[in-house]
RNA sequence: GCCCGCGUAGCUCAAUGGAUAGAGCAACGGACUUCGGAUCCGUUGGUUGGGGGUUCGAGUCCCUCCGCGGGCGCCA
């Protein structure tokens, strides 16, 4: 309804700069007037005032213009019904009768239920590939923000109305993988994980793996001899890698069930491994793209030679082992092409993969243009930052082994000057994260549960369990998501399970105070109802914030960022608290009052179950 | 050396090139004998890392310097 008000808002000002001579804007930018108590649209007249000063050769301060020209609107939007308007220092500002305009909003969200913020469907597909966890390795919290951010997207871009598929690829073959094979051969033939912890337990062995390898490189050959057999697809090592591969899968699904994340297609690197090669010597080398430098050297695509760039910009792509051995590179071509193949419909195929790949997909990307696949331009790289872990924190679990293969930068040593030296943070790696990632999710819970214990002792012992799931798990999403997609995250005990202020638990409130007074009035919201009491600003403040949210989803579609729905979702929660504080609701002071009342906070108990359901966060009805 | 990101209140973070840069946390002080106090209000707190430029207007764009993090031919 606002986008009613302001196509007619746009129409009578085209008319007027048409009539008057006036240049056009290009854009047309509409935001909220300043101040409390009232709602609705704001226009600034300064482009418009500076374009016209510029063509016309005035000698006109561009400001005093665009009061001018605010001044002369004023009466020509205020043949809207409904509608008051101001000019003030060259903007100007247009208030909605919340009476008419309030009730219009209230109504439609109550009419179109979950699918309030929900764009029409555009008959668009496009694939977001996140998660990719490797098996027989740990799963931790790095892991966490890929998992979250991606799934959030994926809602995110459904809301927006296109088509998502969601992709998963797994890393279930390479060095780390043999490394566990000779492990469990050697040392632990025979065992099965326990049901309950099978991530842990198969990371576990990769880092005794590891502490082996290290303290005996005498066993080297051993698991040099173990990746020929491989290589030979040796029929019983093949057989024991594909069973214990299901054991990781098992544990990496219990967490995708936790979070409440499915994946539509699942990609596996061991499929990739053929079509890389055959892709690199039938197709790179013959057309020219890649260089063969076997066997002294590996296979390598020259990206700035090809494109003729002075400044190292691309570098050198390496795309096969000196011996003929594929790389994590090897694959990502196939796989690219693949999806193209089994959706050629793809208007954008989405990579949710952290910042340190930035290079190495600009690689990709630009050597399937040069192979000339006509949809290379429609790659994306979603990249986003790492959750740091304080070293402090490190240490603490530093004694438990410590997995040495990742390339992981010592965090400084030497003692800063400053009187308050920040504190020192460094990229989780596989141990120390999946530690975490298991105290997490039980700490979490453990700690909701105390809180729901206190608040609602006499809600059955089932439904809190329920609930604590949904608080922590909402508070730990949140925080994943309520930041800056480049921003890196430092994990933090206190934050993470913060349960106060700009967090999860405070919006899934606000749902709950609405759901409660909706079951006091007896579960049924009255019928569509114009007010006639003068609206209170907190109540007017509410529905503008209700009546923003189908433009917030839109723009956090378009930009690929949850942050402006965890913003949304905040300040809608903060003006109903207000609001709730203010307006009494069931005792209001008349029939019409309470009803239209009832209906706003109806309309707000949708609005923010709608906001929680595009982060992944339940929306409960007693907490 | 080259490239990318970040730098905003004591801390954690917001802010389409627009109006007086806002929240939360922390600290202190208040409110409701009312619908769930996981609430609300107030106070304290800022040269948006420094300097220059573009613009009617810059935290935001450009240049430059400083600081931090990351990336840069056979790891994933």
């Amino acid at each position: 309804m606002l986008d009613q008000v302001q196509r007619a808002v746009q129409e009578r000002l085209q008319a007027y700069f048409r009539e008057h001579g006036i240049p056009e804007p290009k854009t047309w930018r509409f935001s909220r007037p300043p101040g409390e108590g009232h709602w609705g649209l704001s226009f600034a007249l300064f482009p418009v005032a500076a374009a016209e000063v510029r063509a016309k050769g005035l000698d006109v301060p561009v400001p005093q213009r665009a009061q001018a020209l605010a001044e002369a609107l004023r009466p020509v939007v205020e043949t809207i019904p409904g509608v008051r308007a101001e000019a003030v220092r060259g903007y100007l500002n247009m208030y909605l009768d919340p009476r008419i305009y309030g009730r219009q909003v209230v109504d439609t969200i109550l009419e179109q239920g979950p699918a309030y913020g929900r764009a029409p469907r555009r008959g668009q597909r496009l694939m977001v590939e996140f998660s990719q966890p490797n098996t027989h390795k740990a799963f931790h919290v790095g892991h966490l923000r890929n998992v979250i951010l991606g799934e959030a997207v994926c809602r995110i871009l459904d809301a927006a109305g296109y088509d998502v598929v969601r992709a998963n690829y797994l890393g279930d073959i390479g060095w780390h993988v043999i490394k566990w094979l000779w492990n469990y051969l050697k040392f632990h033939r025979g065992e099965e994980p326990p049901e309950d912890y099978k991530t842990r337990w198969v990371s576990d062995l990769y880092v005794e793996a590891n502490r082996r390898l290290k303290e005996h490189p005498e066993y080297e050959p051993e698991v040099r001899a173990l990746f020929k057999r491989w290589e030979a697809r040796d029929p019983e090592l093949v057989a024991l890698w594909e069973k214990t591969r299901q054991w990781s899968i098992e544990g990496f699904e219990q967490i995708y069930r936790l979070l409440d994340v499915h994946f539509d297609r699942v990609y596996y690197e061991s499929e990739m491994e053929e079509p890389g090669k055959a892709l690199v010597e039938e197709k790179l080398i013959p057309m020219g793209i890649a260089r063969d430098y076997r066997p002294e050297g590996p296979v390598v695509v020259p990206l700035d030679e090809l494109l003729g760039l002075e400044k190292p910009t691309y570098r050198t792509y390496v795309v096969l082992r000196s011996d003929g051995t594929s790389l994590y590179a090897t694959k990502d071509l196939p796989l690219a092409i693949k999806k193209f193949e089994e959706y050629p419909d793809l208007v954008k195929s989405i990579y949710v993969i952290d910042v340190r790949q930035s290079l190495y997909m600009k690689q990709i990307f630009k050597t399937l243009e040069l192979m000339g696949y006509e949809w290379a331009d429609r790659l994306y790289h979603l990249a986003y930052e790492l959750v740091l872990l304080p070293t402090n924190l490190v240490q603490v679990t530093e004694e438990v082994d410590f997995e040495t293969d990742e390339t992981i930068p010592e965090a400084q040593a030497e003692t800063s000057t400053e009187e308050t030296p920040k504190p020192k943070a460094k990229a989780a790696s596989s141990r120390e994260g999946a530690v975490l990632l298991d105290k997490l999710f039980t700490e979490a819970h453990r700690r909701a549960r105390a809180i729901v214990d206190e608040k609602n002792p006499s809600l059955p012992d089932e439904t809190k369990d329920q609930v604590a799931w949904h608080v922590a798990l909402g508070a730990l999403k949140y925080t994943m998501l309520a930041r800056e997609n480049t921003r890196t995250v430092t994990f933090d005990w206190k934050k993470a399970l913060d349960f106060k202020g700009n967090a999860a638990p405070t919006i899934q409130y606000a749902h709950v105070r609405c759901a409660s007074l909706l079951r006091r009035a007896g579960g049924r919201v009255p019928d569509p109802v114009t007010p006639t009491h003068e609206l209170h600003p907190a109540e007017i403040h509410l529905i503008s914030e209700l009546a923003a949210f189908p433009k917030v989803v839109k723009r956090a579609a378009e930009e690929y960022k949850p942050l402006h729905i965890t913003n949304a979702a905040f300040r809608l929660a903060q003006a109903l608290n207000d609001f709730y504080d203010r307006c009494p609701v069931l005792n209001a002071e008349d029939e019409t009052t309470r009803a239209f009342r009832l209906r706003l906070v109806a309309a707000t108990k949708q609005t923010l179950a709608n906001a929680l359901n595009l982060l992944g966060i339940v929306a409960p009805e007693v907490m």
